[in-house]
DNA sequence: GCGAAAATGTTATAATTATAACATTGCATG
DNA sequence: CATGCAATGTTATAATTATAACATTTTCGC
């Protein structure tokens, strides 16, 4: 499996390049061999398509990959973020302009969306993008720039500019770490200047955090755990994120039990 | 089939708003239902959600509608805009700077960027910038602004200035209209600024329009026939588009055959 | 509570898709 | 031109997914 293969695949990738499905007879006819032979080459050779049900898809494109695997470890991941996601949700309402920010931590948070009549999202974030897009009852607003693949988000020079054009409601903010002295950080710089310009431009600020990120620090700073008005996390995470806290009073914090104000 | 129905798939629809896929047990378990009720429920209700092989998708997604049905009336259409972008192509070099405008037509020249080495591509289009952003060898410069379902494209007042900022080489313009004595027009106004300042910029022009497109006169104009330097069309449409174009020469015109330069 | 209708579950069966085994073709090398 | 090996095709069988039929449960009006 060498040559042939790599071409059928290169022409097979090439069809499937803008999205889209392709069954496995189709594909075959498509390449003049048989069904046979293309589930060889996909399963010899390594390539950015994958075989779903008998048809091929982009294996890169957001609908390809499970979202929600009851047998993974996914499992126990993704159900938390969900409920972080529902809890953010309740600050959401009718006609908000909100900032929705790149990483997978508020992913869930966009299908609560759908919940609303109309809304306003402004994003740096392509997969963020892509989801809102569907949404007949959001208008989307991309701060466009050079794509960065690590957090599938853009980056530009105006971006600080576009979004105080913007008259923005709420921050929905996420981070990779969050510690008490040092503040709140993320792994890309050029995430920093649109997460900074949201906080600074927005009329209510939350950060949506799970617990695995206190206590780390990451090498991009961009604010302070008092520049935000609402921390979102888990219940038991909670206490331990303000033990040194001294800033102002955080309000609506939705931590109904085991949550004190132990600064 | 409705209050309850209505509900489970909204659950759904919920889980998978930021794409991926969800097998048929999951999505029942997750419901607390069997199987069978998320089948009834899918072909009772019309919801945003497909079933592709016993998993569960966003059917707005790009990766979920088929793209290449050898059975359906597409067989015919696609193989076409495939041929167009092929020759499209062809102008392509090595490190280009590349303007992709929005539409279907020049999808599938996405698909053969991935033979270059290294390349930029400049797009306000969402279903371009996808498509490009899953190509490791390509930079992807996306300009944002307000999303248009209708186009699948961003639109801003600053459109035309961020794009003079960038060095654009070739501009890959497609359309929905062109006529010998109207020129060039699209369905979208939002569109015009972009095109225009793509031509305006870019050190080659092409246009890429199949037969279908000739003759017709859309609400948008945006540039006359001869703002491009190259057309690519289907050779059989060629002479009846140049009939009466006494405008310059054109060059590098992909039509070996058939083709006369009336004028 | 009773009975009808809707909703859901269960089971059987058909259709499709995946895997494995073996047959055939085609190409390169001596 | 025979030989061997890689590539592909064919067929059989297993696994999965889809559909249909019927059983059971729930809901709601009376």
């Amino acid at each position: 499996m060498n040559d042939r293969s790599a071409q059928r695949l290169a022409l097979l990738q090439e069809t499937l390049a803008g999205g889209g499905t392709l069954h496995l007879r189709d594909a075959a006819s498509l390449c003049g061999v048989s069904e046979m032979t293309i589930r060889r080459d996909l399963s010899t050779q390594s390539s950015a398509l994958a075989l779903l049900g008998g048809r091929l898809v982009m294996a890169s494109y957001p609908s390809s990959t499970p979202a929600y695997d009851l047998a993974e470890q996914q499992a126990n991941d993704y159900p938390l973020k969900h409920l972080l996601c529902k809890r953010a949700a309740s600050f959401i309402e009718e006609g908000d302009t909100l900032f929705i920010d790149c990483g997978s931590t508020l992913v869930p948070l966009l299908g609560q969306l759908g919940n609303f009549h109309e809304l306003t999202v402004v994003t740096y974030a392509l997969n963020v993008a892509t989801a809102v897009s569907a949404l007949p009852n959001v208008r989307l607003v991309l701060l466009g720039g050079l794509f960065y693949a690590s957090s599938q988000s853009f980056g530009s020079d105006d971006m600080r500019a576009a979004i105080e054009r913007i008259g923005i409601n709420k921050a929905f903010i996420s981070a990779a770490g969050v510690d008490c002295t040092r503040g709140v950080s993320c792994f890309h710089f050029h995430e920093v200047a649109p997460k900074q310009a949201a906080i600074a431009c927005a009329s209510q600020r939350l950060l949506v955090i799970d617990a695995s990120k206190i206590g780390m620090i990451r090498p991009a700073y961009f604010a302070s755990l008092n520049d935000f008005d609402i921390v979102v996390t888990n219940e038991d995470a909670a206490p331990a994120l303000f033990t040194h806290f001294t800033g102002r009073v955080l309000t609506h914090l939705p931590v109904p039990s085991s949550f004190e104000q132990s600064c």
